[in-house]
DNA sequence: CTTGCGATTCTA
DNA sequence: AGAATCGCAAGG
């Protein structure tokens, strides 16, 4: 089990959206250790990507850490009622992220059920379980993040991702980002990468 | 201050 | 197919 630094998430957004895959996040919240496997992610490349939150160079409060140091946590609320987690990647200015699409639970599964519904895992719908991790809303609804955790470091004790030393058999997907309809010819560039478990 | 809308989700 | 729901950014 080797913690990524810095150095993984300063390079290529393409690169590590793609290598996050199959990594591990752990986060500790109220003595909980909740731990899932990334599945799905999206790349936004910074300001030459129509689709990405600083495209043209835009900064502003809300997309400030994104313009910082790489590795650090970007979540924004969408839709007014749903957070969404982003790494930070590429180098300090560069402003370019990895948007955390979907997980699967690994460990204290039961923990993140109450997080979401407020039941035990037992109780739910054949469709909550097969959906249960499936959007970026719902991650952060499972693992507990909000907008409180924006700017978070990947690289402290509470929050980290990790390579679980597993072999990576699993063929990456490419597809088409999702409801970015406004973004005219980036909306078809394969920037979604995902791993089918 | 006002206005328009969004990297979504759930239900019908 | 439609509603829920509000922070954020841009413009006056």
């Amino acid at each position: 089990m080797k913690i990524l630094d810095r150095k993984f998430y300063q390079r290529d957004t393409i690169i590590v959206a793609k290598e996050l895959l199959g990594k591990h996040m752990v986060y500790k919240k109220g003595g909980h250790e909740l731990i899932v496997k990334i599945t799905d992610v999206e790349a936004y490349t910074g300001i030459n990507d129509k689709a990405c939150h600083t495209y043209g160079g835009k900064r502003t409060p809300r997309t400030e850490v994104m313009w910082g140091l790489a590795g650090h946590a970007y979540i924004y609320l969408i839709y007014g009622m749903y957070a969404c987690l982003n790494v930070v990647t590429e180098e300090e200015g560069n402003p370019c992220a990895v948007l955390i699409r979907g997980v699967v639970p690994i460990k204290n599964r039961e923990q993140m059920t109450m997080n979401r519904y407020g039941k035990v895992y037992a109780a739910l719908s054949a469709y909550q379980k097969k959906n249960f991790s499936n959007g970026p809303g719902k991650v952060c609804l499972a693992l507990g993040l909000s907008k409180e955790q924006n700017g978070m470091d990947f690289l402290s004790d509470r929050l980290y991702i990790y390579d679980s030393g597993e072999d990576m058999p699993y063929e990456i997907h490419e597809g088409k980002r999702i409801n970015i309809d406004y973004a005219e010819e980036a909306a078809d560039y394969l920037w979604r990468f995902s791993i089918h478990c």
